[in-house]
DNA sequence: AAACTCCTGTTAATCGTTTAACTGTAAATC
DNA sequence: GATTTACAGTTAAACGATTAACAGGAGTTT
């Protein structure tokens, strides 16, 4: 079973050099005579020789890891951002330690510190709540970092990639309107994650300096089922609105499965508009006009800021990279501006009868 | 910037101890007296030592790294099992590296000698296809190996964990024969990956030996446009079947975007059953029927697996542990059990009127 | 032709741990 | 009380790469 892997100074020995010479070729640090690389080559394939990156990391100080956190792995979201980081690291040379701190604090500083004993060459972190953990405050002027997705832009302690997520809430909000609704609820996860806040808030009042009115928000949480449940809680207790935005894919999920148990015709009955633009969202008959984040241009701006940092050290000032959401209209807001406020009296009033006698089509 | 990390020394020295107790109290191999413990605690604390692991690494040859190698983290299916090994890994101490082949078997073997050169504890590998590469081989004996999904479980060259592909497939082909649905089609992603092929084989033989004729099988390939290219060329070469089985994520979301598009009512027209068990899934007016794949089981099975090879060496024979996948079912199968023959006709009929005039809703 | 630079290669020290081998002391055994 | 055993700690040699310092030869400059 163990027939240790061949070390450099095998290698040396077979290419009758020395293991400067073949840490050279394979470095490219320092040149070396062709005829020479081509026989540290050969001997290297022949033995089947692989770096041992422990070792090479030891001596050299610098290691070609990457540490990346994000809050849940399972969030297609975050789990694109892993993936295409992945890639771009691998490109060059660099490989990718994940970890998930599963929307807990907690666990989120104990993760960092497992991904600091490996002294990464930089992390990438998508926080799981507003405050930043002490470990990163230790660590920002030592380890390149770059905050992604979940952070407050304004101070931040070191390089952020966001998308402007008032603009998005106001581009939702802006849609709904202008296609006359105006009973409109704000569904989110949770109001104390910054970039949630900045959609729901900047929409909120987006609505409210139209329509002089507050939407209302429904907090829902983090996890499906819970906030299925909470939605329909709300949805019980209220007329049915003429409009929905949710702030975040399982929001989106959360209180498509409410309307789906109610019976609501979408968009018939009530539109919405979704976040994140994923695959099975356009994959039915009406589609979801939803929010799209630029989910890669997000990971390459946070890879490309970070190889920056890994570059140039901690001197240059921190940016921060703003991207923007997008709007893809598919059929889940109906269009409802010719209709006006008078009908829009009747839409309420028949809200409130359909809420008791509900039906619907064939659902099975 | 780079005020240097504190090593084992300065612990040692502040504590008034040799590095070899330190390394002990830390590692606990040998018991040392609880004064001394307590003082090489605080004297870590008070540096903010962290063992480096580079340097335990090379000298002890032992890595607490458990390398992950998945076909592609972007697919939901994947990204829960890593979520998962990242969890139970990082319990019992061990860090996850992980790697996306991105459906390529070259990257795929380039990736595994990256992830090899970490010499990691243990490796759980989704290979991207049927043929184990090399590399797989050669370390088979020497480093815990599991694989998982994507395996011939005959004759496999180490542990493997699958699900029962072939029942799957049945149960899937039985439901639909049991509502009635004979003219039935096998949507799959590459006959190549041996998973997918069991499945489409097992349903295709169940419902040859049952209705006496095989059903067709269409390849989509594994990314979404081209497969939605390739089943709407099909469709429209071919009359409206009653129903079809998609055996794969991506499968699924073809199909649906391709019947969405030619106004093809679910199960009103056709039928369909899914693979994978995904939340978007229920939320719809027509849940789509399923076959769940139990995520949670298999990675647990893996890491079980994995931790039994890391304990025991490569001695024990290998062990193929298969688990079943479940029919969930809800909307999108019509019953048309009452509903026979002569009216099968009449619908295909009409099904080639319908192939000659698509036309599709605003999907911009 | 001596002195300098350039180029390509080697030697050997080094990174921060772990751990085999050793030392010294106290308790247990005869 | 001499000898063994056990315990608790130290010393110093690895692990496998990188790299500063050096060496020798060829080409240039003076």
């Amino acid at each position: 079973m163990n027939v240790k892997k061949p070390s450099i100074k095998d290698v040396a020995t077979l290419a009758g050099v020395s293991t400067a010479t073949v840490s050279n070729v394979f470095s490219g640090r320092k040149p070396v005579n062709d005829d020479l690389q081509k026989s540290v080559h050969s001997a290297a394939k022949s033995l089947g020789y692989e770096m041992d990156r422990a070792a090479s990391q030891l001596r050299s100080g610098r290691t070609r890891v990457i540490a990346v956190l994000v809050p849940d792995l399972t969030d297609t979201f975050f789990a694109t951002i892993v993936s295409s980081l992945e890639v771009k690291a691998y490109e060059e040379g660099y490989d990718v330690i994940v970890a998930s701190s599963r929307n807990d604090s907690v666990v989120e500083r104990s993760r960092l510190n497992a991904l600091l004993a490996w002294r990464p060459a930089g992390l990438i972190v998508v926080p799981c709540s507003e405050v930043i953990a002490p470990e990163l405050l230790a660590i920002k002027d030592k380890i390149p970092l770059v905050l992604v997705d979940r952070v407050a832009t304004k101070n931040a302690i070191a390089d952020t990639v966001t998308i402007d997520n008032r603009d998005a809430g106001e581009v939702a909000a802006r849609h709904l309107l202008e296609l006359g609704h105006r009973d409109i609820v704000l569904a989110v996860s949770h109001l104390s994650f910054a970039p949630i806040n900045d959609r729901a808030e900047a929409a909120a009042a987006f609505i409210a300096s139209n329509t002089g009115r507050r939407p209302s928000v429904v907090e829902l949480g983090s996890n499906l089922s819970g906030g299925a449940e909470i939605f329909a809680g709300w949805f019980d207790r209220n007329p049915i609105p003429s409009a929905v935005i949710a702030f975040t894919n399982v929001a989106t999920l959360s209180v498509l499965s409410v309307l789906v148990d109610h019976h609501i015709e979408i968009p018939g009955k009530t539109s919405i508009v979704a976040f994140d633009d994923y695959a099975w969202m356009a994959a039915r008959h009406t589609g979801l006009t939803a929010i799209r984040q630029p989910v890669d241009d997000i990971a390459t701006a946070a890879w490309k800021r970070l190889a920056f940092r890994m570059k140039h050290g901690s001197e240059a000032p921190v940016l921060a990279t703003v991207l923007s959401a997008s709007l893809v209209v598919r059929a889940s807001v109906r269009d409802i501006s010719g209709v006006n406020i008078s009908t829009e009296k009747k839409r309420k009033v028949s809200a409130h009868e359909g809420a008791g006698g509900t039906q619907s089509k064939s659902v099975n």
